[in-house]
Order: structure tokens, then C-alpha cells, then sequence
DNA sequence: ACCTTAGCGAGAACACGTTCTACCCCGGTA
DNA sequence: TACCGGGGTAGAACGTGTTCTCGCTAAGGT
């Protein structure tokens, strides 16, 4: 059974992800940093890095948490359309605009995300992994060939979607465009 | 007419480029420090800065300059393949090929081409104008619907497998492998 | 009861991207 | 000729991610 002093670090390591999250909610990337993150979770520097050995670990901790969150919400209400192509490009254009909803959020999120620092590879691993579990539950075992296939190239286009869409070059509406594009050209009569 | 001044000037520019290459190429993005760029160049930093306003500009110079050598490259030999899918798979498997040959170097400037900061958005999308033309050529109008969408999701692909692969979590095998897919995918009885 | 050890606080120190200061030199121009 | 402005040099200075030092406390084993 945990001690005092495990729930006491449990709790720590909640401060510090929401102390990351309520930061990049108001600033993006830049306002995120590690000397206001550990003052607002009222924590010292190196218990911060103790935990989250880099800030790109500490925002995709964040990532994960609201990933999941996304994905539940996603499923609370069922995609609509009448075949796969169109229920994919409901739920990606439902997701988009959830994403939408709080920009400087998701920017930070997807710039952690986009960091080249391997050892947070498995992090970002669980973070598609979550993303491919929406756009699969959007297919809901249609009959399409290779859907390993058509789920791995969705996720690949909407990671690269939301990074231009972070980085400007893509409107929401635009983003929104190219990825129901994408599902239409996957699935539509190629079932 | 230029001037000896102006020429003496764009010998600096090439120098820095030439000097980020090397650097890049012998040890990634950690390894391009704008100290050792300056020195490499022999030109002072502030030189360096007038120039390329940030890291991330420079490095998207040189992308520049390789995606374009990429480019004349590819067009050299046309690709091999009986329909569309087939001519895009080798396109990108040879162009993959070609990247995965120069490992850090291909790391740093993709790391670059993934940077967050807005001015640097024009740069980023005359990359990406170039390596859509390279699909395109591939593509060599042949019948397919939405000739638009199969390239403007191929390359959203392609960026997406290079930064996986940059981070570590696919091998060059799998980024050939997963471009293959959704080359086939887009292209193959869709036409 | 004593020791050990892990987790933490406080803050200095370090590295590298970026900016700033002070000065210089040269080519065009009044 | 005398001036001016732009591009250059050398190098200090600044900001923020990251690491390091040191001392403290409390829990668990002997």
C-alpha cells in the first residue's frame, strides 16, 4: 500500500504536469519554463527534472493526459456518417476543432512532440498510439483492405498536419480540409 | 554588375552554408553551434546573424540547397515501375535511400525543418513545394483522380516518416516500408 | 537507537542560441 | 577632400534549459 510519502510525491508529479499545462495554455511553448513551472507547482528545480528529465518529457506527459482525454471524448458520442471515409473525417474534424479550442495548448503539446531528443521516443510512441485508437474506433471495423495500413498513413498525415498547423502554415480550416482529403482518398471505394 | 564587394559577400553566405553542412553532417543539430559555424566560416557571429536571423534559418538555407540537389537527382533516372503506385514507391524509397546515406546530416536539417518559429514558415514550404514536385515527377500524369490530394497527403506523409525516423522510432527499412504503403494505398485501383 | 539512503529544497553554475556594444573600413557622394 | 552609411570584426552580455553542490529530513533496515 502507498505510504504518506508516495502520495505526497503523486501529488508533486500532478502539480507539476498542470503547472505545465495551465502555462502553455496561456503562452505556448516559450511560456513554459522550467523555473516557473517548479515555482508554480511550488517544487525546487531539480525535483522538476527529477521527474521530467527534460521539458520536451514534462509537455508530453501533458500530451498524453489530454490525448486520452480526447480520445474518451471522442467516444462518448459516435462518429456520423454512412460509410468509413465519412465517420473518419467526422471524428478527425470533430478532434481538429477540440484542438483548436485552446491553440497555445496544443501548440506547446505538438512542438514537444516534433522534439528530436530520442529518449522520448516511447512517449511520443504512446501519444500516436492513442491517435491511431480514435482514427480505428472512426473505422469501426468497415470492410476496408489493409486497415493497419490506411490507420498508420492517417496518423501520419494528421501528425503532419497538426505541425504545420502549429507552425502557421495551415489555417484550422485548411487543416481540417487536407485531412478529410486524406480519409477520402484512403477510404472512399478502396474498400 | 556585381560589385567585388557583393561577390565577397555571397563567398560569406556559402561559407556559413558550407560550414552548417559540415557540422551537420559530422555530428546532427546538437552539433551546428553557431560559435563553430561563425569560426568555420571565418566570419564573425554577428555576420552569421545578419544573414540567417536564427539557427533554423540557416539550416532551412541548406535544406534548401539539398532538397533541390535531391530533386535534379531524382529526375536524372526516371523511376521504374509499371503504373503510378509503383513509379512513387521507388521515387521515395530511392529518394529515402538517398537520405538515410548521410544520417546526421539528413537529422539536423529535418530537426530544422520541425522548428517552431513562424518567419520561418516560407522556408519550410519551398521545401515542401520541392518535395512535392519530386512526387509529382514520379506521379508523371498519370490517370488519377484528385492528382492534388494523392500529392499533398503523400508529402505530409513523407515529413511525418522523416521526423519519425530522425527521432529514432523508425528504422530506414520501416520509413521505406510505411511510404511504400501509402503510395499504394493512394494510388493503387484508385486511379 | 543508529545508520543509510532516497527524495527534496535552495540556489549556484554551465552551455549555447541570441542580442548588444564599440569600433573599423571602404565605396559612394556633396 | 571630407563625410556618411552599411557591412564587418571582436567580444561581452543575456536568457533559458540543464546540471551540480550541499545540506536537510524522514523512512526503513540492522
Amino acid at each position: 500500500m502507498p505510504s504518506e510519502r508516495d502520495l505526497e510525491t503523486a501529488a508533486r508529479r500532478e502539480r507539476m504536469v498542470a503547472a505545465a499545462v495551465e502555462l502553455a495554455a496561456a503562452g505556448g511553448y516559450d511560456a513554459v519554463q522550467m523555473r516557473d513551472v517548479a515555482a508554480r507547482a511550488e517544487v525546487a528545480l531539480g525535483t522538476l527534472y527529477r521527474h521530467y528529465p527534460s521539458k520536451d518529457h514534462l509537455l508530453l506527459a501533458a500530451l498524453g493526459e489530454q490525448a486520452r482525454a480526447l480520445r474518451d471524448r471522442m467516444a462518448q458520442r459516435p462518429p456520423e456518417g454512412v460509410n468509413a471515409a465519412q465517420r473518419t473525417a467526422d471524428v478527425l474534424r470533430r478532434a481538429s476543432r477540440a484542438l483548436a479550442r485552446r491553440p497555445e495548448l496544443t501548440a506547446a503539446l505538438v512542438t514537444a512532440l516534433s522534439s528530436p531528443e530520442p529518449d522520448t521516443a516511447p512517449f511520443k510512441h504512446e501519444v500516436e498510439t492513442v491517435l491511431r485508437a480514435i482514427i480505428t474506433t472512426a473505422l469501426d471495423n468497415a470492410a476496408v483492405k489493409d486497415p493497419e495500413g490506411v490507420v498508420g498513413t492517417l496518423g501520419y498525415v494528421w501528425l503532419a498536419v497538426l505541425s504545420a498547423w502549429v507552425s502557421g502554415t495551415l489555417d484550422t480550416e485548411q487543416m481540417s480540409e487536407d485531412l478529410e482529403t486524406a480519409a477520402r482518398l484512403l477510404l472512399d471505394r478502396a474498400g
